[in-house]
DNA sequence: GACTAAATTTCGGTA
DNA sequence: TACCGAAGTTTAGTC
């Protein structure tokens, strides 16, 4: 019987290593025998990275879990396994088993508490450029509400043609048929309230699929492309041009 | 001016340093001055991870891009900066731009081509074992085709019930309203078809969130939740049990 | 806590 | 190559 370790790090540790990698959980996934950066977090996630890819790793474990050091089996020492390191979900059960052959080098370091993140341009942002300047939109319309609420979720924006006609406004970074999906649930809704009804709906994203368009616009909804860089200028009196 | 050296790695580089991040590119996005991980790897794409939180890194680079090693201004000098990595997407101008402060260690090591990873168990599984046993469905189910085309896309499983009347069935791991939609949309397009219609549809999951049942239930769509162990052991004559 | 929608989504398959 | 849908999606926000 291998003895075991439980290991309790506070630090995050970086090791490049020839290993083999096996998860088995919501689904199974295989490894073979390769040399690989291991990245161990301080809440005890893993992370299995190759040196090509995107930000993916190969296999990971999310927290909470734990990661267990054993040695190998007879079998296993015999394959040229020097390690064998067990990760465990806490709630799911999924197990990562990373089998070392070997460890070329490693570094290890406390981190701390990172100030995090901050992020500027996403949707919500857009939505407040197009509320402010709703006039894009067309002549004469105007921004009721920001963030709507109906039964089912929230409008991006409500607003008013010159007619004084209710406008549905539903905003994408991209958008797919899902976002069409969504504002139709919307107007259907809406509809059925006399005092918004008629209402029709816009679907505004930067960037507007082939399919989707198709959908909106057999189901009576206007597409908008929307020129983030154009409405950033409007709101922007020093990149104005005159 | 600042002298600049282009890196070209082929082996994959992790430093962990005290450092600020900044990107710009479809969104802004900074991190204060803190200490992180840096990952970059050898097609040039960077990833900054913290100690904590899953494998999403708090900010990266995906490749194609080109790191570049430049000196810190004057002022950068004064705000404790050692050196100014900026690292470029190369189509789409994305710059992320990671500002040392102090490197506190690194290590390095060429990897190469990794073998890649072998998964089984996901959604396509899912289907195949459904599409095999269709009859836990209903006594009389017959399987016609996985994958049938559609104009919109393809319908994960059509079926033919004891009556012969039409079946589509979507198959999900999770379900959610996303798929109700996706089923509603099959079944509206397939019930123009009069070789077809009438058709009924069936939403198995492994998973059914409450208010898909409910939207899915409305619309006349029968809800299934699928044991993928019941499937895979009727699957296996090993596992069967007699 | 459950659920919904966004994401600098990434990733794989197909037309 | 573009487009579409899945993902061990993850993450953030709301109810």
């Amino acid at each position: 019987m291998p003895t075991v370790s439980h290991v309790q790090l506070t630090a995050v540790r970086v090791v490049i290593a020839k290993c083999q990698v096996d998860y088995a959980g919501r689904l199974s996934a295989h490894l073979p025998l390769a040399t690989r950066v291991l990245m161990i977090k301080a809440d005890g996630s893993v992370l299995v990275h190759s040196d090509g890819g995107s930000y993916k790793p190969l296999n990971w474990m999310s927290p909470p879990c734990t990661l267990t050091v054993g040695e190998p089996s007879e079998d296993q020492t015999d394959a040229g396994f020097t390690e064998i390191w067990t990760v465990r979900q806490k709630k799911t059960d999924d197990t990562l088993v990373i089998s070392i052959a070997e460890i070329v080098t490693e570094i290890e370091h406390e981190l701390g508490l990172d100030p995090g993140l901050v992020k500027d341009g996403v949707e919500a942002h857009l939505q407040e450029l197009l509320a402010e300047h709703i006039h894009t939109l067309g002549d004469g319309f105007t921004t009721i509400r920001r963030e709507y609420m109906t039964a089912i979720g929230p409008v991006d924006i409500l607003a008013r043609d010159a007619a004084g006609s209710s406008i549905a406004v539903e905003i994408k970074r991209r958008g797919g048929i899902d976002g069409v999906e969504q504002l139709t649930r919307y107007l259907e809704l809406m509809n059925r309230d006399p005092k918004l009804a008629p209402v029709t709906g816009v679907f505004a994203a930067q960037e507007i699929k082939p399919q989707a368009r198709t959908l909106a616009e057999d189901r009576g909804i206007r597409c908008v492309v929307l020129d983030y860089d154009a409405l950033r200028g409007m709101d922007d009196p020093e990149t104005r041009l005159f």
